[in-house]
Parts: structure tokens; sequence; C-alpha cells
DNA sequence: GCCGTTTTCGGCCCGACTGTTTTCAGTCG
């Protein structure tokens, strides 16, 4: 694990330990704050750990978390945690993540039943004790059994790519419901990130009472979480919705909440259901400052009326687009993808927001394979849809002898590919064929093919596939290497890594970045939703440095094509521009670009 | 514990829903 995932780690358990101690929660907030600040930092810490000016140059690091952070570079752990974790049972924490527990409660539990696991907790369900607590009356119970029965199935986040189609599948039946005027989805999966925990929905009706109940008896609806007048929750199991599987878990749900707003709240309500929420805060914030306030009914000024300015009949500053709402907050729109507290309203403010990249200026697929490897496409096959999408470039790019799983190709195989994607270029009008290869960058940094057969291919990219668990100083080394081979175009899924399967490679990614730059390298970000890799705060960092990127489908399947959308909100995620995008550019550029290193 | 167009102290977003309550605390997003 890096360093900065570790720190991340210390300061999330920190802020835990510190809820259940009882401890100021602005405190209890700065670090949770802190923890994620850490976790989407570039660069390795460890470096400037001892340099406090450098740590608090980081929003959301202050003079404390630098002290514990030098601390922990000096001495591997922090003392104030390791205090706390004597006083915090550890299987408390488990039981703070229950849904419906918050700190309040457990810190209760754990002082009146000595309640510090899980476990413990289902002994005073069966036992009855639980009762004995304030406000533990036996509906409460009831939910907090369902919880932990719900936490033992499933509970986990969704890939991008899995909840997007069943948001998809709800929004066409919200939209049939007789009255509903406008549908759209929120949240996290408006907002391109990689996994989502539940879905948003937001919809304007003529009869809001009726499209509530339509919802809440939408087919797979197992439970009804809360039913209100303008929000209902429920829990939907996935398998079979639609007809359709989309878990091998027969036991997998997922948290639906739909919002019913009126037509004139629109914007403000998509903006706060969107999130993110620490954007939202940044906004409201932002908002008071300007003697206004802002909620999910619209931007106000600030009258000192007693009671919420909606309720008062109060007319709104803003409230129809996001827009509106934005430009009376003296901003700039903000895209949905950039909506993370990550300065993007300073740059809203300055009218320095970046021209992000976007799914239509897309024009080549530089990383696919076909069946001489382990695609499932014949080269024109493949190359048929890519011109169908309007590209003026596709690479051939097969795995290299080395993946032997994925039926790479030996040096004579390759030789007899080059000339099978030259003579279908011939073939094809209207987009370009190049040969390359998807090479493997072995543990050691060196490359899998030799620098003859390399010269000879259009494009290079090289990629991770095995020891993907050697440290992050041997991975950064390795990476480095492949990346200052002077015939390497692009360096492919740069860590490997499988979102919520495997954590993949830890390299230095500030070092990578510096060197893809003075080598003229482009980091892949691989499209496909399980890797998502660089991912999004890399992309940030590599945006910031003026470092070229690609986004790949790494096509095996017609399919996967349209995984491209979960690429360009990744890198959209990164502040990317069209300009660093090298799938962005114009094919004579781009062409230009692979002549590298080849004379 | 962080932070600054009310700047080194004194703030720190806002509302819906539930369950247990006779007026609201806790949780969630």
């Amino acid at each position: 694990m890096s360093f900065n995932t570790s720190v991340a780690q210390v300061f999330e358990r920190m802020a835990a330990m510190l809820e259940l101690t009882g401890a100021d929660k602005f405190r209890v907030n700065a670090h949770a704050r802190a923890a994620r600040s850490v976790g989407d930092h570039a660069g390795d810490l460890e470096p400037i750990a001892g340099d406090e000016k450098a740590l608090t140059a980081i929003e959301g690091i202050g003079k404390g978390t630098a002290a514990k952070i030098a601390e922990f570079a000096r001495t591997g752990t922090v003392a104030e945690h390791d205090e706390l974790l004597a006083k915090v049972p550890p299987g408390l924490l488990e039981v703070l993540r229950v849904p419906g527990l918050g700190p309040k409660t457990v810190k209760l539990m754990w002082e009146q039943l000595k309640i510090e696991s899980v476990d413990d907790l289902k002994a005073t369900i069966a036992d009855g004790s639980l009762a004995g607590l304030p406000r533990m009356g036996a509906k409460t119970i009831d939910n907090i059994a369902d919880a932990l029965a719900f936490m033992a199935d499933s509970g986990k986040r969704l890939h991008a790519g899995v909840a997007r189609p069943i948001a998809e599948m709800i929004r066409a039946r919200l939209a049939e419901v007789p009255g509903v005027t406008r549908v759209a989805y929120a949240g996290s999966l408006r907002r391109g990130r990689e996994t989502v925990g539940d879905l948003d929905f937001l919809v304007t009706a003529d009869d809001p009472g009726a499209a509530m109940e339509a919802f809440r008896g939408m087919a797979g609806v197992e439970k009804v979480l809360a039913a209100g007048e303008t929000k209902s929750s429920v829990r939907l199991a996935l398998p079979e919705l639609g007809g359709k599987r989309f878990s091998a878990d027969d036991s997998a749900s997922v948290q639906v909440d739909l919002r019913v707003v009126p037509a004139e709240s629109w914007g403000a309500a998509l903006m706060y259901f969107t999130g993110s929420k620490d954007h939202n805060v940044r906004l409201r914030e932002r908002a008071l400052k300007r003697g206004m306030t802002l909620n999910e009914y619209g931007l106000f000024e600030d009258d000192g009326g007693e009671g919420s300015p909606q309720s008062r009949g109060v007319v709104p500053v803003a409230s129809a687009t996001e827009e509106d709402v934005y430009g009376a907050l003296d901003l700039a729109w903000v895209p949905p993808t950039m909506r993370e507290d990550r300065g993007e309203l300073d740059a809203a403010d300055g009218g320095t927001l970046p021209e992000l990249v976007t799914l239509d200026d897309i024009r080549a697929e530089l990383h696919s394979h076909t069946t001489a490897s382990d695609g499932v496409m014949e080269i024109l096959e493949s190359a048929r849809i890519a011109k169908g999408r309007g590209f003026h470039t596709l690479a051939v790019t097969d795995h290299s002898k080395s993946s032997a799983i994925a039926n790479g190709l030996s040096p004579e195989r390759l030789r007899a590919h080059i000339g099978a994607i030259r003579e279908a270029d011939e073939e094809i009008k209207g987009i370009s064929i190049l040969a390359g290869s998807e090479v493997d960058i072995l543990a050691d940094g060196a490359l899998d093919y030799d620098d003859e057969l390399l010269g000879d291919l259009d494009v290079v990219v090289a990629s991770p596939h095995a020891a993907l668990s050697q440290d992050a100083k041997k991975a950064t080394t390795r990476l480095l290497r492949a990346i200052e081979h002077p015939l390497v175009h692009i360096i492919g899924h740069p860590t490997g890594r499988l979102i919520e399967r495997r954590r993949g490679l830890e390299p230095a990614m500030d070092e990578i970045i510096a060197a893809a730059v003075e080598h003229n390298v482009a980091l892949e970000i691989n499209a496909h939703w399980m890797r998502l890799d660089l991912r999004d705060t890399h992309v940030r960092a590599a945006a910031e440095s003026g470092c070229l990127i690609a986004i790949d489908c790494d096509v095996h399947a017609p399919g996967d094509y349209d995984n491209l959308v979960f690429g360009v909100e990744t890198g959209q995620r990164g502040w990317l521009t069209k300009e660093l995008c090298v799938n962005a550019w114009s094919k004579a550029r781009l062409h230009g670009w692979l002549k590298k290193g080849r004379g």
C-alpha cells in the first residue's frame, strides 16, 4: 500500500473514532477531509512529509494534520491514532457502517450495552436487551436487523458500467408514468464517478403522489425504505431486472432515491441532487457570504425571516436552470464531472474552467484486439464499427508473446499480422487502420519484443499485465523504463488496477507524469468500466503537467466501443482538455505524433 | 482541525424522512 493510501486510512479511522468518542464534529470533519485530500493527491507525499509548507498548501491539510503526516513518515504511526485505537474497539467501526446507525446511536450502544462489534449487536437484538435503549422501539430494531441482513448480502458499490444501464431502464420507466413531465438521474452517476453507491432520480410531475406511487411499485422493488411527499427511497433487487441479469449475486440490490420537485425548482434541485456534497457545501457557503441562501428549491435573498424561504413564499433569485443558479452566484456553469470540490469553484469564478474533452471529440481508437489474440472480431469488422462512430483511425494492438493466456503473438505471428492489417487498411476506405501491439512491460521494465520489430509498428502501447503487486519503487522504475523507450507511444492501463478487485501498481505518479511529458509519451485512460486506469485524480495531475492522454476502449468485442463514455468522463473528472487528448486530434496531427522515434 | 472579499478568532450547509416523540433527535445525502 502506498504512503498516501496508508495516511488516508489513518485519518479516516481517526475521524470515525473521534466521532465515537464524542469529539467536536468539525474536528471529525477535518480529519475526514484530510483523508480525502491525501487519498486523492497524485504525488507521493512521503518525500515532502517533513515540509510543512508544502503539505499545508494542499487544501484540507493544516498544521495539525501536516504534523501527523510527518510523524507517520518518521515513525510509521501516529500517536493520537494509536491512543484512539486503544480506547475504541475496532469492531465498533464496523457497527458504524450499518445503514441507519450513526455515531450517536453507536456510542450509546457501546456505553450502555457494551456493544463492541456487529456480533454483539446481533446478540442484543436476539436477547431483547437492545430495546432497553432510549428511542429504540420495535420498528427501529426491525430496521437495524434488516440493514444487518442487507449488509451481509451486498451493500457494495456498483461499477458505473453496471449502474448506467439500470439507471436508463428506471428513467424510461419513470418517463412512462402519466403526468411525469421531466426525468433525470443525478448523483455520482451523473458526475461520472467510477462506482456509485445508489441511484438518484429527479422528476417533475403534474401529480407528484402518483409518480411516487409508481416509483415505489416498480418491478424489482424489494423494500420501500422511505415514502414521503417529495422523496421516496427503495431497495431494488438487481438480478433479472427487466429480464436481464446485472449481477451474478442473486441477493445483490441497489438503493434508488426519487425526489419530486416543482418545475420552477428544476435547476436548483438538479444541482442539489447531483452533488457532490462537498461541492454543494462550497456553493452554500458562497451564497451565505453574498447574503443569500441556497437549497434545493432555489437561491434566495436572506431576508432574515423565520423558517425556510420557500415555505414563506419568497421568490428565488434563481432556480429554474443550473446556469441561472451558478450565474446568480457569479460563477460559470460547472460540468457535473467537475463537481468534487477540487478547485472547480475558483476556476468557475476566475473564468479559467478548462474546455473539457467530450465524447464527440474522440476520433481515434488506439488500443484494440482482434481474433489474432483474445478479441472476438476480425480486423475489418472492428474497423467498420470505428468508422461508423466517425473515427479517422483505428490501431490494431494485439497482445505480445508473454501474455500467453491472451494468446499473445510470437514475433513471427506479429509479422504476419502486420501484413494482414496492411491488407485490411488497403481494403477499407474512410478510416486508417494502423498496425500496432499492446506489448507487455515485463516486471523489470523491459519490453516483450525487440526494437527492430517494435520499429516496424505504427503504434506501440506498452502495458503492465503481470507482477502487479510489486512494491511502489519497483513499479516506478519499471514504468519509467518503458516510458523512456524511444519507440513507445502510449502506456496502457498504467497501474493495472481493477476497480474494487485489484489494487494494481502504485508508482510515484508525479515521476511517471514528468517522464511521460519529457519523452512525449501518452498515458492511457483505459475506458473499460472495470479499469478506468488512469483514474480521475491521476488524470488531473497529468493534465496539470501538460501530459498527453490517450482515451482507449481496449476493444475486444463490438460492445466495448460503448465504454468510451466512461473513459471520457474520467478524463473530464481529471479536467482533461481536447488539446491534451491524442484521440481528439486531427488525423494529420495524430499520425505525425506517431512517427516519433521512427526516423 | 481548517480557514480567511466580515482574515488569526469564531465560525463551520440545508432540508426530508423516520420513529419516537407531544416538539424533536438522529441519520442521510
